[in-house]
Parts: C-alpha cells; structure tokens; sequence
RNA sequence: GCGCCCUUCGUCUAGCGGUCCAGGACGCCGCCCUUUCACGGCGGAAACACGGGUUCGAGUCCCGUAGGGCGUACCA
C-alpha cells in the first residue's frame, strides 16, 4: 500500500453520453481510477446529461461497458446530471440571493451585437451585461438569464496539479449564464454543483478544461465553498499530431476490443501516455496503482501509437497466466460472435499456450496461430504449408510415421530424438523433416517446435495427420 | 483576433543547474541463438525547435520568435 494512502480521496469520471467511450476518455478515466485506487479512496461516474437532446442511453451503456471491458470498476450507482436540474437551480437561487448572481434581460441579439463590436475592435469578444450593475425594481417582461458576477479586474488563478499555476487577468472572463431563459443549468453550474455533492476532492480531466476551470473555480467562490483540486492532463493527439480522430483508425475502445488487445495492455499503454514512472515500460496494473501519482503526469500532449500499444499487448499475453489468457480467448470469441473452442479443446489451448503465447501480439494472431489445436481434421494447409507437401516429401511422411508409431514414450524430448535419428537415416537435415511434418500437423509453415506440437497433439492425433498428409493426392 | 497551454531520437519518455559528447522503450538496421516463426541476447543509426539572456556552468531558470494544441456558446 502506498504511504500517501489518503480514503478521503474522491475523483469522478464524467463524461458526456454523446458517443462512444473513446480513447481520450478512457485515459481520463483511468487516470482518476488509478488515482482513487492509489489512495485508497473513491471513483465516482457521472453522466452529463444535462443537454438532453444530445442524450442517449445506448451511449451510456456504450461508455459503461468500455469501462467494464478496462476493468475500471467505479463506486455507486452513476449520478445523472440531468435528475439533479432542480439542485442546480436552488444553488443558482442562492447566490442570487446573497449577490454573486444577477438576473441579465438582455436578448441574443444584443449579445451578439456586443461581440461582433468586441471584436471588430480587437478586444476580447465578451459580453458585459448591462444588467449587472442594474438590478431594476421592475424587470421587463421576458425571460431572463442568471449570470454570475465575476470580478472585473484583478487575476484569478488555479493551482493546477499537472499545469502548475495558471492565471488569466479578470478581463477576459464574462459572466457566464449560470441558469438559461427556460430555468435549465448550465453545464458549468451543474459541474460545479454536483462536483461538490458527489464531495469530489481531485478533478482530473483533459487539458481542454482548463479555462473553465477558472470560470468553475468563479463557481466555487460565488457559492462560498472550496475548490477541488485540479488536475488538466493533456489531450491524446493522432499520429499527425493533430486532434485525434476517426481518420485515425479506431477511435472507440470496444474496437481494440475487436482488435484483439488486452484490457491489461492497454491500462499499460494508456498509463504511459503522458504519465511515466522513471524508465518503466511494461507494469501491471498492481503496479500502476502502487506507483501513481499527479506528479509525474506530464504536460505536452501524446501522439497515439498503435505499434507500441501491439508491441505492449504482445508482452502482455506473454505475462498473462495460460488458464487466464484461454479465458481471454473465450471471451474474444464470444464477443466476435464466434463459436466457442469448447471445454476439451480450452484445455489443449491451454497446454500449447507457451508455445503459443510468445508468437502472438494481439488475440487473433493468437487464434489463428492455434489452428491446429482447435480445427478438426483433415486439416486444411495454406498455401505455404501446401507447398511443404510434394511428391518428395509425402512419401518421407508416409516413412517418419511408420518410425512414429514405435515411439514408446510421447514426449517432445524422445519425440525429437527419433525425428534426428530418422533425418539422419534418410541423409537429410532436420530442417527437411521437421518442415513437412509441421505442415502436416499443424496446416501452416509457422508453429510452435514441432515436437511440442506433437506431444500436445497426442499420439494418435499426431499419427492420423501424417497420415492425412502422406496420403494427401 | 484574443486568452491559456505545449515543444528532448520518427513515436512514448527519463532528465527536477554540474554526475548528459543526453538514458530507457517502441519502430528501424546488423549479428547471435535456431527445425519454422517468434521469444531472447548483443551491437548500430537516431533528439535537447530557434534566438537572446541569467550563471563559473543550462536540456534543465527567464524573455522573445517559430511551430503545434486547446478555449473563446443560453454545447458539454
């Protein structure tokens, strides 16, 4: 346990259910998970849903299940922004009440008046209500905006866990609506609101959030409570170095799902994207949580790497214990629609498993490289492994299995001395025996050691597809 | 336009003023191991964006320039 254990702690993960749960959001996520757990504290979800025409709960399932897959298990049920509007709006109440707030009558095409002069004069293109400093006795008859009151000069300023400190002059912030013409919150209110019901102590997010966390930091004060602290990791970019995006390839975690990466593997790789531990590469997640902190989360923005990640994924499966990763299998499978390997064949997987498992970097590669263990016979060569069986070799097959079947005891060791023994009787090197005879077993020109298959296969397995292959026309 | 942030090998990064003619990892190129392919081992090419300061001394601190990112909504 890490001696900064802290239960106190309480991080959220929030995202906007919008879409999928994409690669940027899950390294937030797991950036707030790894956090909580370091501590020993809580990770929280909740959905912003306070835009309800943008709200879906297909998207909601969509982002729970990405994080399912992740292993990031969260505390409690998931708080939905939305059910909270009536909580947001009695805050809002509340500071119009004590002062921080005004109600603003001014109508969108003031504002945009207002702005398109602003800028016109290279100014900053904000809005100075003029309701702010006018609270008439008797308002207009319209629908009004709340605004927050922000101070107009002076410098307000965030001390960031990742950014350091970070001020803007008081200038360049407007009022923002706190509550819009139809009484809804404004995702900046509810933010402020729920991250502090939800008693959130550390708000770690993307960079992108970083000017509001002044405006929420406004918030805050207006409401008379403390601040979170904060913490603005950057943004994941695309190989280009530009945003990342769908022109990238995957965007959303159930494709790599598909694509045949471990949740291990990819907690690894997303936990070195901008966060390091001096020059460690390959943890596990034990690992992560043990050595987590915000101080070594760095600032400059990541380009996503899908080589590293296969290369990572690759050690992974290596790391990965044979009965867990035949679980993987199964469960990949599944998720593709695929037919399951069965009971028998989960257990020959398993045994072939060290063979298999340093040959693979992703869970389809794994798949296709245990062909011969979960196919039935006759098995069908590709074209490599067809070209192994010639009118030379056949009958070279047809001879090694007669050898074969006096093996007494099947094991790869004894297996090979009789398989050198025979090369050595025929003039030819091992290589020209053992190539054939691992087209015959195992269909490709790519396995395992031959006699490791041979000896997982068993002996009349192993026999019977000599056969086939001697007597193949 | 304005504001904020960023800038070490192609990529992810170590580096928190001297131990850096800059270290690790991925990728790339050789060699070794070898029944195939891998794994593994050994070796190699490859970076402090640029310009000024500060300092005895700067990749490390400060200021500019350039490039990039984010923000600038009654969106979240």
């Amino acid at each position: 346990m890490p001696k900064d254990r802290d239960p106190s702690v309480v991080t959220r993960f929030a995202p906007s259910p919008t879409g999928f749960l994409h690669i940027g959001g899950a390294r937030t996520a797991l950036f707030n998970w790894l956090f909580a757990r370091h501590h020993g504290g809580r990770f929280l979800l909740r959905i912003e849903d306070t835009d309800r025409s943008r709200h879906s709960p297909q998207a909601v399932d969509a982002i729970l299940d990405g994080l399912r897959w992740l292993g990031l298990d969260w505390d409690g049920e998931p708080l939905s922004q939305h059910a909270r509007a009536g909580r947001h709006r009695e805050a809002a109440q509340a500071m119009l009440e004590a002062g921080p707030a005004y109600r603003c009558y001014a109508t969108r095409e003031e504002i945009d008046a207002a702005r398109e002069a602003a800028r016109a004069e290279g100014r900053p293109p904000l809005f100075q209500s003029p309701w702010r400093d006018a609270d008439p006795a008797d308002p207009p008859d319209r629908p009004y905006t709340v605004r927050l009151r922000t101070p107009r000069e002076g410098e307000i300023a965030i001390d960031d866990a990742v950014q350091g400190r970070v001020t803007w002059a008081a200038e360049n912030l407007d009022d923002l609506i706190l509550l819009r013409s139809d009484g809804g919150p404004t995702y900046m209110l509810a933010v402020v609101v729920d991250d502090h019901d939800m008693g959130v102590t550390h708000v770690i997010r993307g960079d992108d959030h970083l000017t509001n966390a002044a405006r929420q930091a406004l918030i805050f004060r207006g409401l008379g409570w403390d601040t979170p602290a904060f913490a603005h990791i950057p943004l994941i970019h695309g190989p280009d170095g530009a945003k990342l995006s769908k022109r990238h390839g995957a965007l959303a975690v159930d494709a790599y799902r598909e694509m045949g990466f471990l949740p291990s593997a990819m907690r690894n790789y997303l936990a070195r994207l901008g966060w390091s531990h001096g020059d460690d590469e390959v943890f596990s997640t034990e690992e992560a949580i043990e050595w987590f902190g915000l101080a070594a989360v760095g600032r400059s923005p990541a380009r996503f790497d899908l080589v590293k990640l296969t290369n990572l994924n690759g050690r992974h499966i290596r790391a990965t214990p044979d009965a867990e990763l035949a679980a993987e299998v199964e469960s990949w499978l599944a998720s593709q629609g695929r037919p399951h390997a069965g009971p028998e064949r989960l257990a020959r997987l398993t045994a072939a498993l060290p063979g298999l498992k340093e040959r693979a970097k992703t869970l389809p590669e794994l798949i296709d490289l245990a062909y011969y263990i979960l196919a039935d016979r006759p098995l069908m060569p590709d074209d490599k492994a067809a070209r192994q069986l010639t009118e030379e070799t056949r009958p070279l097959l047809a001879r090694l299995t007669g050898r074969l079947q006096g093996v007494s005891s099947w094991t790869a060791g004894s297996l090979e001395e009789n398989v050198r023994a025979f090369a050595d009787e025929e003039g030819l090197k091992l290589g020209k025996v053992a190539q054939p005879m691992r087209a015959a077993l195992t269909a490709r020109v790519i396995s395992p050691g031959v006699f490791d298959v041979a000896e997982t296969l068993g002996r009349e397995e192993t026999l019977a597809r000599l056969e086939d292959a001697a007597g193949r026309a």
